[in-house]
DNA sequence: CCCCAGGCGTCCA
DNA sequence: TGGACGCATGGG
């Protein structure tokens, strides 16, 4: 069983996920950090409150206790504040707040200089570079790591890299691949495995051993 | 009442 | 350098 057919499984299964859910990059990149260990519905309320203020000027130019009341729905609200503002100074500072400009950056640059900012963590980063930014890199979250590390892929244990690197080595480089497969395993995750310490009940992956 | 969510930085061994 | 812990609202 490759990677890629677990792809073509959970694609028949699911279908399109149509991420990142209906935005423009720069709220792309902001929904990335409130989405930190958050559900995304409260994320979308907190989004919906800051909506005639998405762009990097407008949203740094809030006073802080403003855009901390505005962004409590999505939960750890002080540190959340801290962590938008550090990044949107990132963007003015090192970009003139224009996406336009970051865009033309290498991957690799951008990653190195998205993770000195505090609070971009490396998913937070590679969802930005992936789905902001159309760049090819692969997003590793908690339900990645559970569910393929159950199913043998990799330890449950093994760090970012070495499981972002077991994706990226066995699948094309590809953005609309890598963005449909990292929302699927969402899907999958949010459907079948509700509970952190459980197998998933009816995965379609559970019958199938990894080569 | 319980558990969980599309993580991250800090602290301490 | 790696594992525990705090952060906080809202849904099931």
């Amino acid at each position: 069983m490759t990677l890629m057919e677990i792809y073509d499984m959970l694609f028949n299964e699911y279908g399109e996920q149509h991420w990142w859910p209906g935005a423009s990059p720069f709220e792309i990149m902001v929904g990335a950090i409130l989405t930190q260990n958050t559900g995304w519905r409260n994320v979308e309320k907190a989004i919906l409150n800051i909506k005639d203020y998405l762009t990097p000027r407008k949203l740094y130019s809030l006073p802080e206790n403003r855009l901390r009341e505005l962004i409590r729905p999505s939960g750890f609200f002080n540190v959340k504040t801290k962590r938008l503002r550090s990044f949107l100074k990132f963007l003015i500072d090192t970009y003139d707040g224009e996406i336009k400009i970051m865009k033309r950056q290498s991957l690799e640059t951008l990653r190195e200089n998205m993770l000195k900012v505090k609070g971009i963590g490396e998913e937070t980063c590679d969802s930005i570079l992936l789905y902001a930014l159309n760049k090819p890199i692969f997003v590793v979250d908690a339900y990645t790591r559970r569910i393929f590390s159950r199913h043998k892929v990799f330890s449950i244990d093994a760090t970012y890299k070495e499981i972002q690197g077991v994706f990226m080595s066995n699948l094309e480089r590809d953005v609309s691949l890598y963005n449909e497969y990292h929302a699927l395993i969402v899907r999958l995750g949010k459907e079948r495995c509700k509970r952190k310490n459980l197998l998933c009940e009816g995965c379609p992956i559970k019958n199938f051993v990894f080569s």
